[in-house]
DNA sequence: CGGGATCCTACCGGATACTG
DNA sequence: CAGTATCCGGTAGGATCCCG
């Protein structure tokens, strides 16, 4: 089987055009600002987590973006949420073992990027200069 | 090497904030509506294509979108533009090296999630299902 | 503590009109 | 042909207030 964009391509168009922008839309999803980290966060932890514990590791985020997040992954089945209804409430937060592939298959793009940062530095460089 | 999502963790560490806000913001591009469209159909042609070329093939695109992804592209050094100052003019896109390399990276992740959607439709149903 | 509701600002992307 | 310029509605995301 050859596996290139190409076949990618291929694979896509067998899709109902529904499934497809399903796919795009995970795929859009995992690059929106806080979604990668938080995942990651979770991972790391290897565990249940609580919204505070969560929000305090993925630095900067405001906790409507948080909840944002998190609603996002729960309904696409990446993370679990579990509410204890205790006063004062508790909610954690799991990754879930396909959330955990779904990182698994992200994270080979990001090494290359990481480590071809000074591509992009240098090509960005030149572009500037052009101007 | 251990390959895992903690490794990449630990790659980006290394990393001067900088460069790791440049790295994030390659990855979040690739993500955008357009983006990685485009450069599949650059790829597919395998050499240079004029603006309209690639504007019928990246069906649904604006021109002011497919003109501001190409310049990100090429910005990037993803892509290259040749302007032949001709009458009417002619702008060429080709697809570099690099562009074909993070293609390349990007291409394992679309898979899964294509062989994976079914996964996520139903992960959906039920969270929907709760409500 | 974990959000929901509201307000506000910035930016994105489409539609349209114009130009070298 | 390949853009640039302008307008404009929709959405992302922070800040704030409130509630069970």
């Amino acid at each position: 089987m050859e596996e290139t964009w190409s076949y990618t391509s291929a694979e896509c168009e067998k899709l109902k055009p529904e499934r497809h922008a399903l796919a795009r839309e995970i795929v859009t999803q995992m690059a929106e600002t806080w979604t990668l980290w938080t995942m990651a966060v979770l991972a790391e932890a290897g565990g249940p987590v609580r919204f505070s514990r969560v929000k305090e590791r993925v630095e900067g985020v405001s906790q409507k973006s948080l909840t944002k997040t998190l609603r996002q992954l729960e309904r696409d089945g990446l993370v679990t949420r579990a509410l204890f209804p205790e006063v004062p409430p508790r909610v954690e937060y799991t990754i879930t073992p396909l959330g955990i592939a779904m990182l698994e298959q992200v994270h080979p793009l990001w090494l290359w990027t990481v480590r071809n940062v000074e591509a992009f530095e240098k090509a960005r460089r030149k572009y500037d200069e052009r101007r």
